[in-house]
DNA sequence: TATTGTTATACTCTATAACTATA
DNA sequence: TATAGTTATAGAGTATAACAATA
């Protein structure tokens, strides 16, 4: 992270910072963006990620847990946080009387809403400071980014729901 | 972060991901990359902040609940953990009785030093799937983002220390 | 009186292990 | 027996409020 030796790739302008810096605080700087936003709604970067796989699935316990990358028993207690503050709902399973489904609710849905529509809002007005060619350029090369090591891990990219984060744990 | 419809920028190759949902997925790769890195050395992002924090400072209690932008409690908390586990060190004031400095240990640098290495390293090899034109460009943009970015907010980019999130509370 | 840091308390988030109910 | 989910427990991380020591 630090380190000022530049041993690769020696980029034009002065005052550049290393590749690899940028990037760091390039993503530093937008995870922050969604937790403030999430935090002006009261919620954590964990609920917001919980109610952004939920905008279109309605997971079980166990699934969830598989999606979040956390173990069930703390999702269990995410979920009944979130049930608490009235965001989502568990729905007992029809097929199998052990398990519950997840579902937003009403005002689950309208918060993830506004929080995404103001983080987007947040990335597109710092994509604005570019000009239209330099952000078409810099949208083509993550993307390009971005599918090269979806490729190499065998990942499938345009299934990703964008909220959550590609935790593990 | 979903939705399917392209108002502004309809960049060139299909299958291209929007500029936001593009941003997005890349600070959530890069960011959990650090966050599995520092896992690898059973500390959390919270208390590898500290610690990259500390690489090129010695601050009070007060100073680093302002940089890392949490409460002095919390701080206080933080440190005194990291303390039990050998990583830092709570150095009285010599100036004010009241105060401490919080300093790296050897095991606390050596920590952070690897933590910081293989993180590197994993973004390196994530760039590295780009051409080196490509990469250049890419530097270059992201530079000019932050760049922008800190202008308008008269932030001192080329101050801040990297693996410090740019967190407020 | 004001400031520095710690402590008490409370809540979220996380995991492991033990348990219940169902399959 | 195996699986789905919850609960008990423990610990990190966070904040607010109250406090002690020093300025």
């Amino acid at each position: 992270m630090r380190s000022r030796t530049r041993e690769k790739s020696e980029p034009g302008t002065r005052g550049e910072l290393r590749a690899v810096d940028g990037l760091a605080q390039l993503s530093f700087l937008i995870h922050g963006t969604l937790e403030r936003r999430a935090a002006e709604h009261d919620v954590s970067m964990t609920q917001t990620r919980l109610l952004g796989v939920l905008r279109d699935r309605t997971p079980t316990i166990n699934e969830l847990a598989k999606l979040l990358a956390l173990d069930k028993s703390s999702t269990s207690g995410l979920v009944a946080r979130a049930e608490r503050r009235g965001l989502v709902a568990r729905i007992p399973s029809t097929t199998d009387r052990r398990s519950v489904e997840v579902a937003l609710t009403d005002a689950g849905r309208s918060l993830v809403a506004q929080v995404s529509a103001s983080f987007e809002a947040d990335v597109s007005k710092l994509l604005d400071r570019l000009r239209r060619s330099d952000r078409d350029a810099l949208t083509s090369l993550v993307s390009r980014l971005l599918a090269a090591h979806a490729t190499a891990h065998g990942v499938d990219l345009f299934a990703t729901t964008d909220t959550q984060a590609p935790q593990r744990r």
